[in-house]
DNA sequence: ATCTATGGCAAGCCGA
DNA sequence: TCGGCTTGCCAT
């Protein structure tokens, strides 16, 4: 026996037992490679898709409902990609005799030439680095099929042809060396809705979309995995590329109800306690258990982390190496960016989490403090952590592994949770986008928008055009931002009348952006068209034109998804005659819909978005400013009294009912625009600030925006205050409320004031959070006080990087501001606390009409002190 | 390698 | 002291 680190005595009956699990764990590799690549396959879900261009292969995971498991389906049928010049037509190769490189190529001019090109059915290529089983090798397989150095203008005429439209997230069956599509039938009661819009003959591309949603989702067997690491420095982070300290615990949460901790036994003390919870077993050696752990993880076809790309896989990865194990025998490869497993797919939900689209429009900002398992386990789960108070490395056995199962069954009950909302989300946007497992988990709105945009260009058998021919041609922006530093001018904020207003209705525009898009066939292409006789197209208050010959590519997708989320899974997720689970499941679909909806006119004016279009996102908000005015112009035209609005709202002052369905149905008849009623409220109080009033809906609720004492940065004590305002005012009901009202506020205004000077407040209530939004080198221009905090808790030896949250608070001298770790209660300067609530309370008392000096009966703080 | 947009406010920094 | 600029957070 090897000795690896400190060595252990074994017995020989252990040996054995150990050599029955390595035989063991080499037998199911084996099974996996050879077995595996059946010709036969019964309903299997498509989880990726591997294409090697070079090679001119392809592989296909297929997860097979039968019996849980992945399978690999290859293409061996050997398409050899075309050159270029096969592609495009003679006098464009003879006229660019390095084809592409040519600076001022005119894609216009080939998009026209393209039409005899068609039936060879281009598509691009998608490459995935370091496929799991080696079907190609080549990392950039472009270079092998053209010169080098073709290879940035190549972009958009690749390469390779593969004539199979799959869909990652739908059903397949696989035959005799075929894949099949299960035929899926568009439910009749969903077509009959859009039958009432489009008319009774649907186009056979919306048909589609339909069944899409409506292919079975099934449940997905899964295992989700945490490791723990010695260290023998306290807080120390291991480092996962040298992987120089034993892995001391390694834990499972399966969806199959495997709940397993395997563990180191250290200082050799044996420890065989039991926990009731999990199945606890010892291991002397580490090598044996990084082979146990691998076992299990071959055994699921989907296995789940957080933050598993950055750190428990390539620290598995590395450390089985050190100790000896071969790189094949590890059912792990890593990329550049992902880790994956073998045969699985590997989800890293820390990614999958960290996305802004899935933070703010799946999720509702339900959580957006600092992205740990922990902060988002407790915003979704409402569960959290047990802390611990020892570093990990001096805990006992049986803590340890209840600390380590805790973070791997957080990690599947996050995937869990709300019928397995997580899992399903995961499903839609797969086959909205046409993404595979591991890239939509990874992956930003951008690239699903691009990925779904480049699927219908192949679909139509379109060129796919490189980003510079489009700016080139299309980059000029017009209108200026209000915003110095933006690049076009967005939407249009109203004054507001401040004071407090009783019977407010206000009205928007249901999606204004998106619907512009589709009613004005907005797109990349057809904005600015080379017609001539579109040229008189014009959109209001831009230069720009629109094409009246052809439908726009993404004006038409970005309809169809609105179209279907309005129509359909919106009104159905909330019918009550639908029975309660299918409800829950278009509710899923009518989240992910709404993700690619909201980003649908972001992405043109983000130079990140690879169909980047300046002049189409300026149309976007042109359009929008254009709707917003016309309905104010006709609302007074009508005797409406409108207090203020934002972007797509309007807020008006005791309506009637009459005129307000008046302006619903002008809006409807003239501009082509759903205007609907949003929110009635009782009364609402404008402070006089844009993007800043408190509001008290007919259901009680109480609505406040972009005031102060919300914001997250606040300290604590503020916010608290700030509830309590908000409360008494929420039970104002009529105008003659509001003076018992005030007199309430003043007398917890008063009450904070004293608190505060006689330091009631424990010190990190008076804490400010705020968040580094880049690293501490980086802010040159200024030092703001986070930053200040910031130094001084690197001083202390704190390691501080980008995205964290720095607590501190303000003190009387030196740096003025405080970390809160290093700060004591009697440094705090009082009065910049006072100015503080000040402007909190000053927010909302202007806005009902009293003078924050009245409140505390004197005119200057400084009474108080 | 990562990234949807612009408009608006409060506070603090920093040079004139 | 003033005002422009930077920063972070929020509204839509």
């Amino acid at each position: 026996m090897k000795n690896i680190e400190g060595g252990w005595d074994i017995s020989e009956e252990k040996i054995d037992k150990m050599e029955a699990i390595e035989e063991e764990y080499l037998k199911i590799r084996r099974n996996i490679v050879e077995e595996r690549t059946k010709s036969v396959l019964g309903a299997s879900i498509l989880l990726s898709v591997i294409y090697d261009g070079s090679a001119g292969k392809a592989c296909l995971k297929l997860y097979n409902l039968d019996d849980n498991k992945i399978y690999f389906w290859f293409d061996n049928t050997n398409h050899r990609p075309y050159l270029l010049s096969d592609l495009l037509p003679e006098e464009i190769v003879k006229k660019y005799p390095q084809i592409l490189m040519h600076k001022g190529f005119n894609y216009m001019e080939l998009v026209e030439k393209y039409d005899a090109l068609r039936d060879k059915k281009i598509i691009m290529t998608k490459i995935i680095a370091n496929d799991p089983l080696s079907i190609g090798g080549s990392k950039n397989s472009i270079r092998n099929i053209l010169p080098v150095s073709w290879e940035s203008k190549i972009k958009y005429h690749l390469c390779y042809i593969y004539d199979k439209k799959l869909i990652p997230g739908m059903l397949y069956i696989v035959k005799n060396n075929r894949v099949y599509q299960v035929n899926i039938e568009a439910p009749k009661e969903i077509k009959d809705r859009l039958k009432n819009i489009y008319g009774e003959n649907l186009e056979e591309e919306l048909v589609e979309w339909i069944k899409l949603f409506h292919a079975p989702i099934p449940s997905l067997k899964r295992v989700a995995v945490d490791i723990e690491v010695f260290s023998p420095v306290r807080n120390r982070i291991p480092n996962a590329e040298e992987a120089q300290y034993s892995i001391i615990a390694i834990s499972f949460s399966g969806s199959d109800g495997l709940r397993k901790v395997l563990l180191l036994e250290r200082n050799g003390v044996k420890n065989e306690v039991k926990h009731r919870e999990f199945d606890i077993e010892y291991f002397k050696d580490e090598r044996k258990m990084l082979l146990k752990a691998f076992q299990i993880i071959m055994s699921y076809p989907i296995v789940i982390t957080f933050n598993g790309d950055n750190f428990d896989l390539p620290y598995l990865y590395h450390r089985a190496q050190k100790l000896g194990i071969r790189k094949e025998d590890i059912p792990i490869i890593l990329g550049r960016e992902y880790a994956h497993v073998v045969p699985g797919i590997h989800i890293d939900l820390y990614k999958f989490f960290n996305n802004k689209a899935i933070q703010v429009y799946a999720f509702s900002n339900k959580y957006r403090e600092i992205k740990t398992l922990d902060s988002i386990s407790l915003a979704l789960l409402n569960e959290s952590k047990v802390p611990i108070s020892k570093p990990i490395s001096e805990l006992s056995p049986i803590e340890l592994a209840s600390y380590c199962f805790q973070d791997a069954d957080l990690t599947l009950k996050l995937t869990q949770f709300d019928n397995e909302l997580v899992m399903k989300l995961i499903v839609v946007l797969m086959r909205i986008a046409k993404l595979p497992m591991e890239d939509i988990t990874r992956h930003s709105i951008s690239n699903w928008v691009k990925s779904l945009a480049y699927y219908e260009h192949r679909k139509r058998g379109f060129l796919i055009p490189n980003s510079n021919d489009i700016l080139s041609m299309k980059g000029k922006i017009y209108t200026k931002a209000v915003i110095k530093g933006k690049k076009y001018m967005g939407a249009i904020v109203l004054d507001p009348i401040p004071g407090i207003f009783f019977d407010v209705v206000v009205v928007d525009f249901a999606s204004l952006y998106p619907s512009m898009m589709k009613e004005w066939n907005l797109s990349y292409e057809t904005v600015r068209c080379p017609h001539k006789e579109c040229r008189n197209n014009i959109v209001p208050g831009t230069p720009h034109w629109v094409c009246r010959k052809r439908r726009g590519l993404l004006s038409t997708i970005i309809g169809y998804i609105r179209d279907l989320r309005v129509f359909v899974y919106k009104p159905l997720a909330k019918d009550k005659s639908v029975d309660e689970n299918t409800r829950r499941l278009y509710d899923v679909m009518q989240k992910a819909l709404k993700v690619f909806i909201n980003a649908s006119y972001g992405v043109f004016g983000s130079e990140n978005f690879s169909l980047y279009c300046p002049p189409v996102a300026e149309s976007i908000t042109a359009l929008g400013r254009y709707a917003i005015i016309k309905t104010i112009e006709r609302a007074q035209a009508m005797n409406l009294a409108i207090l203020y609005g934002d972007t797509d709202s309007l807020f008006v002052w005791r309506p009637n009912s009459e005129n307000i369905n008046e302006l619903l149905a002008w809006s409807k008849k003239e501009l082509h625009i759903d205007l609907d009623i949003d929110k009635v409220y009782k009364f609402v109080a404008f402070s006089g600030l844009k993007k800043n009033y408190l509001g008290v809906l007919r259901s009680g609720r109480i609505d406040i925006k972009g005031m102060v004492g919300k914001k997250r940065n606040t300290p604590e004590f503020i916010k608290s205050l700030f509830k309590e305002v908000s409360n008494i005012l929420a039970s104002v009901d009529n105008i003659n409320d509001i003076d018992s009202a005030i007199d309430r506020i003043r007398k917890l205004t008063k009450k904070s004031y004293i608190m505060l000077k006689n330091k009631k407040y424990p010190l990190n209530e008076l804490a400010f959070r705020v968040t580094l939004t880049k690293s501490l080198k980086e802010y040159t221009k200024t030092t703001p006080q986070h930053v200040k905090a910031a130094f001084q808790l690197k001083r202390y030896g704190l390691n501080i990087d980008i995205g964290d949250i720095i607590s501190f608070v303000k003190i009387r001298g030196g740096d003025g501001v405080k970390a809160l770790q290093l700060a004591r209660i009697d440094e705090i300067d009082e009065k910049k606390y006072l100015e503080y609530i000040e402007t909190t309370f000053r927010q909302i008392l202007e806005s009902i009409g009293v003078d924050f000096d009245d409140i505390l009966g004197t005119k200057h703080l400084d009474k108080y002190f």
